[in-house]
DNA sequence: GGTGCCGGTTACTTCAACGGTACCGGCGCC
DNA sequence: GGCGCCGGTACCGTTGAAGTAACCGGCACC
């Protein structure tokens, strides 16, 4: 025997309140990443968002917003101008989610050939 | 003006085929994630599975199993034996995601107090 | 022949996010 | 007075992942 038992999987391997789960942009949310990326650059205002955001509601992002605001991701100011004006801004906390994103991102545009491969391969075989 | 106006946000800031939406554990597969953590120390077997992922249904393990199949995160392999024995593991595609899945979780425990205290704050200021 | 293990499947229900359409108040402008 | 801008809200329908519960075939063991 070369190789070792693998050891079992313990029941408890996972916290009850594991956190990943609550990481902002992984919980759900179908826009939460592309707001980030759009706030990256500075502060938005609403229908600015709706731009990029080909093909969302303004109950969508209202609702996406805030979610985001909840999460400390993002800080709504309200302005008291005529026609009234609201911006929408990362917080620091916010900021630091860019990196792990990145990284991602970068997994993405290395990756996603290799994946979309593989599901026509499995289509293929199936 | 010591602050330049911010540059408008195009309409096709994301193209249509947005990489980053077909990322495997992004996907809204709640269960995706952990099952990656599961099988990263090895190949197990279904039942194996069913032990730190309290409360997932065979159900919705077949179906969180297949669809990382389908984007060759995954390798089901079957073997000849009995009773009938079948493995899971990490493809190297798999593996790769394994990287920027720890950035995440690096964020979430650095970051996840802030999280929830904003969202605390926010409970009491609405 | 009854029981258990293994790796699932099937049918039905629930639920939250998303989408579609319409509409709002307050103000300025013509 | 009518229209448009801004930042949304209200109401309702749809969808897809997830949950619930029951069951399956094949073989081994008793």
């Amino acid at each position: 025997m070369t190789q070792t038992a693998l050891e079992p999987l313990p029941p408890d391997l996972f916290p009850a309140d594991c956190p990943v789960e609550s990481v902002p942009v992984l919980g759900g949310r179908k826009w939460a990443w592309k707001i980030m990326r759009c706030l990256e650059s500075g502060p938005r205002r609403f229908s600015e968002l709706r731009v990029p955001l080909v093909g969302i509601t303004p109950k969508v992002l209202a609702e996406s917003l805030r979610a985001m605001e909840q999460d400390g991701a993002v800080v709504r100011t309200e302005f008291d101008e005529n026609p009234p004006r609201v911006e929408y801004a990362l917080t620091p906390l916010g900021r630091t989610l860019l990196g792990p994103m990145d990284a991602m991102c970068a997994w993405s545009r290395e990756h996603l050939g290799s994946l979309l491969a593989a599901r026509e391969e499995y289509e293929r075989a199936h």
